[in-house]
DNA sequence: CACGTCCATAGCCGATGGTTATCACAGAAG
DNA sequence: CTTCTGTGATAACCATCGGCTATGGACGTG
């Protein structure tokens, strides 16, 4: 009998959450397609793996049997997906890795590399700093394996990410604005302000910094549109709008007359790693897990 | 990234062949399906496994580096299936193996036994006789759960099934028959005798029997019908028909006033251990294991 | 008793994995 | 040189699989 490797992924998830529902949305899978694959595998291998109760789930014998091998096999693809990724990079391959903008957030870049590089001491990494034309930073194009860029991505289901940072969003001001002397602001104090918008091509990414969904019927007046960082400060010294920006880019503005101001009231922004969902190259999911391990520790 | 097991089987057979079409042959699927699945598999990895050359197929530095971990899983997995097999036997599982004729040849059965015993040792095994109406002897009706049959089955597609023995077919006949004094016959000799049939509900295997497509144009004549062996004795003792057997089932009818005769002209005939299609109960599958390391052995 | 929680079922749809037929090409044979 | 043979790749097609959403039914709980 065979089976792949997904179904095993799916039963370890539902042997340690002992929850169907929940070991679904760890899966980012929908809960009657996780059961339908329970009962499949359950019904391949002629053998329960869970009791369910009703009220709750539980391993049969069977499935605490089969759990231990189930990792085992696992851990072994890992390791041999490892093994063809030190190959890769044991023959030069380079991995780019886009970005939006500066991770910065301490040493996050370094802390990955340091952990990448342990496992794959041979790889060469390349880093791109990307103007905002293109909110995927390089992964569109494959000129980037993997990108440090913003949620909303756009044309989603073409890519897999991990969120690296969950971050309040704060208001850039010219030094001299009046809302600069305020401790925090609500977005309703912001409705009329000329804003700094990203090019119309990074599509939903703009609308999201613009917070479009959330000002109801007030559209935002374009006071300029801005491709990096150098711009936007620019821009904001010269009076020509204000803007959202992650708390943890605000370093990047607020280096003379600019400064920041938490809006209390707009959901967070996440800066994710992402990488193209069908480039399944062992290198890159390397890196990405590299990424994930140090994320884990952050959390 | 995922994998499915039957992949890793298909990567690893080719690698062994180093031959596209006889590793297909060897894994019972069409040559452009395993290129296929070898294509994406590549895909998958984004690595090259073979260097394919127009006249010879060589496993590149990944596929070199893949194949002990291919292999190495598909272990594991075979370990967690006995692991779960041997769980089943614990709790008192039994087997139940069916037979058209008793497989004999030379302690066949027991051989295997003692093997699956080995391996398996709390098991319960349970042998049973079927007559011929049923030429799957209980696996169509669920009542066996493998069994020793003759090729043609019936309904192929339902079924899986591994050689056990390939014989020559001889014709069983009453001593004072003339031809009994011959040390072989063609089956020309035979296309006027009555012939005893098996039921019609066995299917295609009472043509083969009869050796219907052998005798072009000339329909045989039915002497009797017979549905076990002993009916089969009497029916040639009575001078009702001859019949084609087995060379290693002709110890079942030669205990006194019948003899058998090679017929020379004949295509032999395939004793095979078959089991359900949709029984992937890993008990099932570790008697038919056994019951094929035994059968390499012969070979 | 009404409600919420949670797993199972049903119906639908695109992707996957198989099939047969055919091609393109290299080397052997005539 | 042409033709035949063996080999892997490609194309077109089809059933099954693996996912989705919507809904059902059996509990505990307020």
């Amino acid at each position: 009998m065979d089976v792949h490797s997904r179904d095993l992924r799916y039963f370890v998830a539902v042997a340690e959450e002992l929850h169907f529902t929940r070991a679904a949305e760890r899966l980012f899978i929908s809960q009657p397609a996780l059961s339908k694959q329970i009962r499949l595998l359950e019904k391949a291998l002629g053998a329960d793996l869970f009791e369910r109760d009703r009220r709750a789930v539980a391993l049969t014998e069977a499935g605490r049997t089969l759990l231990p091998q189930a990792r085992r096999m696992l851990e072994v693809w890992d390791e041999a997906q490892a093994a063809l990724a030190r190959l890769e990079a044991a023959r030069g391959a380079r991995l780019v890795i886009g970005m939006s903008t500066s991770p910065g957030r301490g040493g996050m870049l370094p802390a990955i590399r340091s952990r990448f590089a342990a496992e794959f001491p041979q790889a060469k990494l390349e880093l791109r700093q990307l103007p905002w034309q293109d909110p995927t930073a390089g992964l569109a194009d494959a000129t980037s394996d993997l990108a440090f860029i913003w949620l909303p991505v756009p044309d989603a289901e073409r890519y897999r990410w991990l969120v690296m940072a969950t971050e309040p969003r704060h208001v850039a001001l010219p030094l001299g604005h009046p809302l600069a002397t305020r401790d925090t602001v609500k977005l309703a104090d912001l409705l009329d302000e000329p804003f700094l918008a990203l090019p119309e091509s990074a599509g939903p990414l703009r609308a999201y910094w613009l917070a479009l969904d959330e000002r109801a019927e007030r559209p935002p007046r374009i006071g300029a549109v801005v491709h990096n960082p150098d711009e936007t400060y620019e821009a904001l010294v010269d009076g020509r709008g204000l803007c959202l920006v992650a708390a943890g880019n605000a370093p990047l503005l607020t280096r003379g007359d600019v400064v920041t101001r938490p809006v209390t009231d707009v959901a967070p922004s996440r800066l994710v790693l992402a990488w193209r969902a069908e480039d399944t190259r062992p290198l890159v999911r390397g890196y990405a897990s590299a990424a994930a391990k140090l994320a884990e520790g952050r959390n």
